[in-house]
DNA sequence: CCTGGCATG
DNA sequence: CATGGCAGG
């Protein structure tokens, strides 16, 4: 009787908080079940610093499974947010098999889907109430395009990208692969941003700073808070963009865009801040608001939405 | 994009319905939805031809998956059936894995778990209020004997014997297999029946003859109902052995135990008989009845029940 | 602990 | 159209 794979083994990211949460004191007998410090995501401000009214509202949510987010009502949800664009991440569905519900939502006309090329992973989508100049999948380089992870829109005033980041895997397994991933993708970006401003929004997979995931200790050799990845983010950084959320709340902590599904770690608020609007330097100045949807339900992930007059 | 399978492929079993049913008439423009033809199983006799009491009540019940059939309150309805034996096929689980609530069910205080070597296919099981003399597990043929098939359990008067026969798969793949089955397994049958009669129950593959199942003719390359199989279950009641239901309602129509989920074949009553309680000639003075509890649900298949005087 | 795809039925 | 196991997260 031969099993793959044993029960007690925890993913990556699963076990770090376990690890971080369970280090046993020896003095204490019984783990006390501490009271889950939660966050509550402030009211909406829709005008700038400098005066100006927002005029493009953006979410973006990793579904984690876009059938399975449909059948859980997340069209009710993004209904009821009605942004002017919204970016999926991890559609993990053929375009042949996207549920109609979605297909044919008219609040949505201008529809965009990049699947990877084999298994049905990954994959991301952006639905769009105005049409986009311009709509480009991926960021041109052949080992980086099979995966369904980038849609560029262009609009009048800024590009819009998504993108889904490559997981570094469990043991760190594609770590190399995605340090290569950071550096081609800061470049793509660069390129992009000589010629407009930007926005980019998705599943970024990297915690930031420690104030950006429940359990920084234990996760420092885990996917998605290793120094190589949270270099990579600096560098971004460094190459003239800014995390919108941390520009404008640069204390808050307990703001986390995923949970896993293990350990209810989402009840305990056990948390990291993996999905980001990042802005060109020079949209700054238009940025209103950027919001943490933690409410809202249907996958590990909550959404986030920007508000942006560009 | 590529995808291993289509959806327009139905499998072996199921397309079968789909043959004989959708055959078009050019006459005919729409196709007529015809009523469906149900089956009513009468109350249960308890008392056998000969006078006899029974004094064993067996159920058998193919529950593809213990696991999704506990979920689905199947153990609600075996206390409600509450027989003293419960014989179960396909239940898809390793021992580490089964349920508490039936590990734990005082009700049936003997258990029996027979699992297929490698994948979590097949497997068989036996629930006992009172203990067999002896449990043996497996035909004796190393061929057979990794798949979780058979259970034989000896009792003072008798042997009960639960069976999964191997499925000739799609395209008849492994009909050849399942001849070598059929024979092996008919003779350890008789060398059992040789020492004290045997009751035979579970899922055998095969319907036995046109008026148990909906569709005979288009049915007659398809597993479960070619020649093959058809003569192997012949030669089982040649060698000495009693269809029970059939020795009751010789001539009782859609009564079926197996209807795939496809097609809505189960509402329509589009089925087969599959599943049986094959009794050793020398028991059939003590057969009160055979029912076929068709109104359970939880399973592709549904139970069938023994009363018998032993 | 969830997803989608897979093999099997 | 169900099941369980699997890889991925």
């Amino acid at each position: 009787m031969k099993r793959g794979r044993k029960a007690e083994e925890a993913t990556a990211e699963g076990d770090n908080d376990a690890t971080a949460e369970s280090t046993p004191k020896k003095e204490k007998k019984t783990k006390e079940p501490e009271a889950p410090v939660l966050y509550e995501d402030p009211p909406d401000k829709t005008t700038s610093k400098d005066g100006r009214d927002a005029n493009m509202k953006i979410t973006s949510w990793n579904v984690d499974g876009l059938r399975a987010w449909v059948k859980k009502n997340g069209l009710d949800w993004l209904r009821e947010e009605s942004p002017d664009v919204l970016c999926l991440q991890e559609t993990k569905c053929a375009e042949k098999n996207l549920p109609a519900e979605i297909t044919s939502m008219p609040e949505y006309p201008h529809k965009y889907w990049c699947t990877a090329d084999d298994k049905g992973y990954s994959g991301v989508a952006m639905l769009c109430k105005t049409e986009p100049v311009k709509v480009t999948y991926g960021i041109g380089k052949e080992e980086h395009d099979k995966e369904g992870r980038v849609i560029t829109a262009e609009f009048p005033t800024f590009y819009l990208v998504t993108a889904y980041v490559p997981n570094a895997g469990k043991g760190l397994v594609r770590l190399d692969y995605r340090k290569t991933w950071d550096e081609d993708f800061r470049n793509y970006l660069s390129e992009l941003d000589v010629q407009k401003p930007l926005v980019l929004c998705g599943d970024l997979n990297v915690a930031h700073r420690e104030i950006d995931l429940k359990n920084p200790k234990g996760n420092k050799k885990n996917a998605g808070f290793t120094p190589e990845e949270r270099e990579g983010f600096d560098k971004l950084l460094e190459a003239g963009f800014v995390d919108s959320f941390r520009e404008l709340y640069p204390d808050t902590a307990n703001a986390y865009t995923f949970w896993t599904y293990m350990m209810n770690s989402r009840s305990k608020n056990v948390g990291w801040r993996l999905d980001y609007f990042v802005l060109s330097s020079s949209l700054v100045p238009g940025l209103c608001d950027s919001k943490i949807r933690n409410k809202a339900m249907g996958s590990d992930h909550c959404p986030i939405t920007l508000h942006v007059a560009v």
